[in-house]
RNA sequence: GGGCCCGUAGUUCAGCUGGUUAGAACCCGCCGCUCAUAACGGCGUUGUCGCAGGUUCGAGUCCUGCCGGGCCUACCA
């Protein structure tokens, strides 16, 4: 296994217009659960993230919050970057649309296109939504009380006519879908790959990619009464953050294409469409795959702000931890699906899965060890059948775990490990060590050997999902840090190595509230 | 309107290219154990597989229609 496969890895970059919330929150722990894996597996891995920090909206908000754009962006910029560190994101680079080698970056690609012809300067003229920053078709309009038209999302709409550089994206789309032809793990989940296609196939139009109406952007080079196209300045953070225009460079050269971005739904066809074409178009090859995640609901209930009821990564983590707060965004449901973030269902997951089948099967082995075994790891005699069964389970879950993560196949993932502690617990019943510690102590001695070899296993593999608990672990079992990484779950425990005094890895969430 | 997906035990969901008595988890009931975070283990109950037809020796699993729900349909994370 080589040790140095490149693995890049992306969060789309957040718009600064909102404070950070639970959507963020699962989409960069998610990512953060995949550079976890394939560094310990062995991969020279690169994880990016950051903000995206353009735009009218951005430049509307800033001026209501008596702020300059700069000063502004700077603000939602740090709140997000307190996220990762609330998380405990493991992220190589946090890039912010406004740094200048952002800005370099994407003029030269602006130039790139040019040079190549794919741009050209035109006309746009329709109905324009400023809260939208979209244009929308006479037909999808309807008239308001006042005589104003009303977009779909019930913003006001004006008439706009600008002059605006147009990408050739319409040039692209037999060899866009040659691609998703070619590539067919390019843009996952299936039914999200079928819907690009059919977006594709349904015929792709020039896209408008400056704007002249306000000038919070980055300037269209050589014409700087134009900006840059939200879009286009933003998609580039993921080049931008390697280094381009220098494509000959080592970082450049290493993780280029990219080997995974992590989106929501909603921001699909930007990932899969204008990005593909705008590579293409540049000679740059498009990333290797695109995933989409469904959306969290809360209670049963969207996420809105007329709603109020995003919630901020924080208040999550203070009420239940952070490592269960992780466990269940991807236990709790198929990646790409929405699912529902209820109360009910996290202390569901946290006091059952992590509490009583992981932490207390940690604990139950670790006091025994503690107790019978001079705190230090018992020495084993010859393995019986169901002592090899068990360390085959353990031994044989990264395999079966990899593909799976591969697929961000997450919660299958921790149904697997789940199996293991599942067939531990039995394990421990069947043995039932604490009569062994008057028949055949030596025996004994065996039975905690495997329980602690099991757990040394768990420990490893479920480091990437909850990091601190797994660290926690591994501690107890006196594993040092330097022999935690994928490639070490082959070797053994040292057996008389001293372990120290055991304490619970994942407390139970007790309500305090609703004694319902 | 066009396209895609879904509708399986009380709940959340698995069921790949059609094939013995339809599965898991949670919940619930009984039993066991007592090392452990009153945690763990065993056994068990529940299903017109949305509805109606069709293809087939045989269909949750394929086809048609209908009912119900979701998503996409161009520049909003």
């Amino acid at each position: 296994m080589s040790a140095d496969r490149p693995y890049f890895l992306t969060t789309p970059i957040y718009y600064v217009n909102d404070l950070p919330h639970l959507g963020h929150a699962y989409t960069t722990v998610a990512c953060d659960v995949v550079a976890r894996f394939m560094r310990l597996d062995g991969h020279r891995v690169k994880f990016l993230t950051g903000t995206d920090e353009h735009g009218q909206k951005v430049e509307r908000s800033a001026q209501a919050a008596g702020l300059t754009p700069q000063q502004f962006t700077d603000r939602i910029s740090g709140a997000f970057r307190d996220m990762t560190g609330l998380l405990n994101i493991s992220h190589d680079d946090f890039i912010r649309t406004t740094e200048p080698r952002h800005v370099r970056g994407v003029q030269a690609l602006w130039q790139e296109l040019e040079r190549r012809g794919e741009i050209y300067l035109g006309r746009f003229a329709g109905w324009y939504s400023v809260r939208d920053e979209a244009f929308y078709d006479e037909s999808e309009l309807v008239g308001g009380p006042t005589g104003a038209k009303i977009a779909p999302t019930g913003a006001e709409v004006e008439w706009l006519e600008e002059e605006n550089y147009f990408f050739r994206l319409s040039a692209w789309q037999d060899r866009l879908l040659a691609f998703y032809e070619a590539n067919p793990d390019a843009v996952a989940p299936r039914s999200r790959r079928n819907e690009v296609l059919s977006f594709v196939k349904g015929g792709l139009k020039d896209l408008s990619i400056s704007r002249t109406s306000f000038s919070w952007g980055i300037p269209v080079p050589g014409n700087p009464r134009h900006v840059i196209y939200v879009w286009l300045d933003a998609l580039a953070n993921y080049i931008t953050a390697l280094g381009y225009p220098e494509t000959d460079q080592e970082e450049f050269s290493t993780f280029w294409p990219a080997s995974l971005h992590m989106v929501g739904k909603d921001i699909l066809r930007f990932h899969t469409v204008y990005w593909h074409g705008f590579l293409m178009a540049a000679g740059i090859a498009p990333p290797k795959r695109v995933f989409a995640h469904g959306w969290w609901t809360v209670e049963g209930r969207k996420m809105s702000k007329s709603l109020g009821n995003f919630i901020p990564p924080h208040e999550l983590v203070d009420k239940y931890g952070l490592d269960p707060v992780r466990y269940f965004m991807l236990r709790e449901l198929p990646f790409g699906s929405d699912g529902d973030f209820s109360h009910r269902a996290v202390v569901g997951r946290l006091n059952g899965d992590l509490a009583n089948d992981f932490g207390n099967l940690a604990q139950r082995v670790l006091a025994m060890i503690n107790r019978n075994c001079a705190a230090a790891v018992p020495e084993p005699a010859p393995f019986t059948a169901a002592d090899d069964r068990l360390l085959g389970d353990a031994g044989s879950l990264l395999d079966r775990v990899r593909p799976l993560i591969a697929d961000q196949a997450f919660n299958v993932a921790l149904e697997t490990i789940w199996r293991v502690v599942a067939e531990a617990n039995r394990y421990v019943d069947e043995q039932a060590p604490w009569a062994l510690r008057r028949t055949d102590p030596a025996r004994m001695g065996t039975v905690l050997y495997v329980l602690a070899e099991i757990l040394r296993h768990l420990g490893i593999v479920t480091q990437p999902f909850v990091p601190a608990a797994a660290a926690s672990l591994l501690d107890q079992l006196a594993v040092p840090p330097e022999a935690r990484a994928f490639a070490d779950l082959a070797a053994r425990l040292p057996p008389r190595r001293p372990l120290p005094a055991p304490h619970g890895i994942f407390p139970r969430f007790v309500d305090t509230e609703a004694a319902d």
